[in-house]
DNA sequence: TTGCCCCTATCTGTATACATAATTTTGCCG
DNA sequence: CGGCAAAATTATGTATACAGATAGGGGCAA
């Protein structure tokens, strides 16, 4: 059977992974088109129609509907096959405060047990990045540099906690498009009240990192959580602006490495 | 192909399940064999054994294994298939933390939101059952009694969150064998320490359906999140016991219907 | 005797064939 | 003209065939 991916039509969204699994590629383009909104809320995800759409055969995109299952991307039908999750804005702010809740265990208990020194100092370090990037003032496309070091910054203090099974956890709650850390991408790039809210995160990025250090694991979970709700901000916004879903499939995407 | 299970070595299982599918199946069978310790922690799951072994071909164990990566139970090799997680004493303690965690988020939601009237009513007969269990002193085949109503209380308690969300990451946080809220199973029936323990445990009950009703989520959240701690002292007590982990096989699967 | 290389046996990933169940469409009757 | 029923199409669940890869064992050489 024909492999190569020249007429496929969500191709781009596996650019650099021709070398991935089957099953890695269907699960990774499958959740480009339902976080793209190229498959509607609710609509029925038929495998045949994707084993066309996508250029895998069945078993692939079987497999990478029961990961999408429990990515929360997708639910099973009581009559078999699976259809597109519609996320109510309810559902989308409890996510939030899922993760929220778990990236402030992963701080309290980095605080509890102690970080590596590695891990502080390479946060120490990205923390610094963002200074550059937001105390010059707004400027444009330092945004999607905001992302990348923000991403980071979280992926190190869920690593700090030193468990495996929290950090899994947690990327499974960061999975839903507003509920990821980096779903801050829909906001203006050059305004001021953009600027402002990333000072204010990065206000609580030091704060947290200071109160791992210090041991103080009640404070630093408490500003974990309050750091995340910066997203309920954002899913508001982002509501009353209107639907730009799209763009936050390649922050979102990007974000799980 | 013989499809029934006559020959099946892990139908016990199954048992009034074998209306089900067979990926169900092999995934209700693969967890009893992990949990139940017949596979062994990091022995690798060979697929075409477990056809032999479940009676089933190899794509429902296929799904299940998937499912199963989800649930924490198998982890992918990166030579490709699966082997039993092994589970640290560490990890286990940082399952019923985000357990607890998450539900004293439940609680929380409920108490801030305000739980629906039905609920509250459903969990004060449940605590009177346990009442009627725990109050008039330790007796034998109480125990399993108070197992089954402890989980319908949790059951209510998520419920009354209203999230579906947050239901379904609760439920997969509880599937470790030691981190489900059903997990004091190892304790010795007859003993006085176990019935301190649950009487114990029903106060905590008693305060959380109190604090939720009374809107007061702080309050309903930190006991919550204490009453989960229970689960350390139980895993701690059987640690030194010794390894009676296939006991833990019955409670944990019965507890996610 | 020991270490390295090759060969074999098995295992996984993928594709596909088949049977059962669900859904849609079409035709007929009221 | 509308509703219901039946048939056909399509969907999923399951089993299996096939190819590439991997790991392990045995044999040969130093």
């Amino acid at each position: 059977m024909d492999l190569d991916d020249t007429d496929n039509s969500a191709s781009s969204a596996v650019r650099g992974e021709r070398a991935a699994s089957q099953t890695l590629r269907a699960q990774l383009m499958l959740r480009s088109l339902i976080i793209g909104g190229e498959l509607k809320p609710g609509e029925r995800v038929s495998e045949l129609q994707m084993v066309d759409r996508l250029g895998v055969s069945r078993t692939p995109v079987r497999a990478a509907l029961i990961h999408l299952e429990h990515e929360n991307l997708v639910e099973a039908l009581p009559s078999g096959g699976y259809a597109v999750k519609e996320l109510s804005e309810p559902e989308i702010l409890v996510a939030i405060e899922i993760r929220g809740t778990l990236e402030g265990l992963a701080a309290r208990m980095a605080a509890e047990r102690g970080a590596p020194a590695d891990l502080i100092a390479a946060a120490h370090v990205v923390l610094e990045e963002i200074d550059r990037i937001v105390l010059p003032g707004p400027r444009p496309n330092g945004l999607e540099r905001y992302v990348r070091h923000n991403a980071r910054f979280h992926d190190l203090i869920v690593d700090m906690a030193g468990s495996d099974t929290l950090a899994r956890q947690i990327e499974r709650a960061a999975v839903l498009p507003f509920a990821s850390p980096s779903a801050l991408v829909p906001m203006e790039p050059g305004s001021v009240e953009t600027h402002q809210s990333l000072l204010l995160s990065q206000f609580q990025h030091r704060i947290v990192l200071q109160a791992i250090e210090l041991r103080q694991g009640a404070r630093a979970e408490a500003m974990m959580r309050e750091h995340a709700r910066t997203a309920h901000c954002n899913l508001r916004r982002a509501l009353i602006a209107g639907r730009k879903l799209a763009e936050l499939a390649v922050a979102s995407l990007s974000s799980n490495s």
